[in-house]
DNA sequence: ATGAAAGCGCTAACAG
DNA sequence: CTGTTAGCGCTTTCAT
């Protein structure tokens, strides 16, 4: 490779000159501009990031840590990460934990050697992960969920509303006994969204029946699970399932029709998450749509303000509002 | 951050003490040692992997390009690729195309400015990408896909027996009149799936309908709008079809029920990929599975031989087997 | 076995 | 406006 070296001697100026003209950090003359690019072409000379980033100490590279990028929601949120990165010119270094908890550590020692300008984490739900989080020092936000207590940089969904958006439309669809299969309460996704979901049954006059109310984790198999429990458990089944997720509808419906229910004609079940197959799913899913694209997107603009800021600037959260997609999991209005 | 020269102050020892004791490059004694181990703990001391990198050449890191995340192909290859990456200390630059042709340019330069080690690339599949790769003189394999007599680097999948144990099963179920809806056949794989399939209906005796191969793109619109085009043009319906990869069968399956026909009643249709979701279809869908967790695995072990590799060593290409994946999609045998 | 010093390729004072 | 020079943090001969 061609180093700046070799373009000024090709040149016939000094090596600031070579780099004035790269970097456009002061006035050349026309004649030289000339010459020097006339020899990086030549020579296809192209600058060294390396030595760069070794000088101005940032590297225009981010480090996006997620815990499953087989997980449906993950691939919107990098795609809408590495969108915003490249109109920047910045490269994103992807760190998947495949659910090992104990890489996040490796992780987080390898972007701190290589000297990423920022960290981008999504799903950190603990302060014991905060903690080394923050022990590196590194500039970060974080995504989708958040620890206890926790009120720096953020980007997340209203997790709320999005419960109730669910039950309204299970409301308004003429349900009244809901069951909830919820997620792990340790992360607050999880907790916001049950306590949602209790909330608006209440608002609307509704019995909550705790037989009803499970708890589980983000996945197919809690879903499935939870299901064959409750078919055990439960005397009186549910008219409609509302779910922490998407994958976790998944496995309720997967659940039911082993055991011969039909969705959405015995018992009715919606989403939360819409992610990228739930339209096409086995009963396409009614759901409520976080647009993990946009979590991406805004979670990367606004890392990037951080490391531009010279100053610490004031800590920010941001919150998106969900929205509500109708498919046919939920049937048709039994009202009309 | 505290640096090597700090370091080997706190320590009394010369730097290059300190780093013959990181890198255990050289005997150092157990005393000096000692003191040198000390210090990094205190000061919390991370080696500077940019700095070392401009002195090795060397960055540990590789440049992954893939044209959409999005697509349920690459989630799978790019865990298998991030995992044997992890396992061997190096990382990933994640850089996502987005479809858009010219960003693949832009890209490659970055990769080449950052001074990656290698490139791991799927779907390239003209020539013209191929000269474009090989200028930047970076060590690289492509995956899946490649253009016409591309002879280095490689892992794939045998496409040909792809298609082959798509019609043996359609065969075996008892269906003879099958249609056929490909990809561009300016990719290789489009190609050789779709000239598996007909040399494969040869061999069992079967007519193929020039009416009923289509071509058409690896998306979901392409199934789509050919079944439609199919429904318009042909009198008679085929009672199987083999398609090119799992999204156009979700295409297919989609514009068949629209029009009111039943999957896989009234006919039969068979994937080709085995995406994460095909599982959980509208119908499950019969498939073929490339294991493209495996391919990335595989792509990025043989990258990194290529790269620790002194000598250029000989050009492999690695080619997986698929297999048979048999859901709902295709019925049950009929001749039973 | 340990230390001194040169240099990877680049940027940014500073001088002229 | 252009050139000289001193590092950035690390590795690696080469002496000692």
């Amino acid at each position: 490779m061609a180093t700046m070296k070799d373009i000024s001697k090709k040149a016939n100026v000094s090596l600031s000159t070579v780099s004035a003209v790269i970097n456009q950090s002061a006035y050349v003359s026309p004649e030289l501009t000339k010459r020097v690019t006339d020899a990086i072409k030549e020579l296809n000379y192209r600058p060294n990031a390396v030595a760069r980033s070794l000088k101005k100490k940032s590297t225009e590279t981010i480090g996006v840590i997620v815990t499953d990028i087989l997980n449906p929601f993950y691939p919107p949120m990098i795609k809408g990460i590495e969108d915003v990165a490249f109109d920047h010119n910045f490269n994103v270094i992807l760190c998947n934990t495949s659910n090992e908890h104990n890489r996040i550590s490796t992780y987080l020692e390898l972007m701190l050697e290589k000297q990423v300008d920022g960290l981008l984490l999504a799903n950190i739900a603990t302060s014991a992960d905060l903690n080394e989080i923050e022990k590196t020092g590194l500039k970060y936000v974080l995504i989708n969920r958040k620890p206890p207590f926790y009120d720096k940089n953020f980007v997340g969904i209203n997790n709320t509303l999005s419960s109730e958006l669910a039950v309204n439309h299970l409301v308004r669809q003429g349900y009244k006994r809901i069951a909830f299969f919820g997620g792990d309460l340790k992360i607050n996704t999880a907790r916001e969204r049950r306590s949602g979901f209790i909330s608006c049954m209440m608002e609307h006059g509704l019995d909550v029946d705790p037989k009803l109310v499970f708890e589980g984790e983000y996945s197919l198999d809690s879903g499935y699970n939870n299901v064959k429990k409750m078919l055990m458990e439960v005397e009186q089944l549910p008219e409609a399932i509302c779910t922490v997720s998407d994958v976790v509808a998944f496995g309720v419906i997967k659940g039911l029709r082993d055991a011969g229910i039909r969705v959405p004609d015995d018992i009715a079940v919606m989403g939360n998450d819409n992610s990228a197959f739930s339209e096409h799913f086995l009963v396409p899913l009614s759901s409520v749509d976080h647009s993990s694209y946009e979590m991406g997107k805004l979670s990367m603009e606004l890392l990037l303000q951080v490391i531009k800021e010279k100053e610490a600037m004031a800590d920010r959260q941001i919150i998106l509002t969900p929205s509500l997609v109708v498919r046919e999991s939920c049937g048709v209005n039994r009202n009309t």
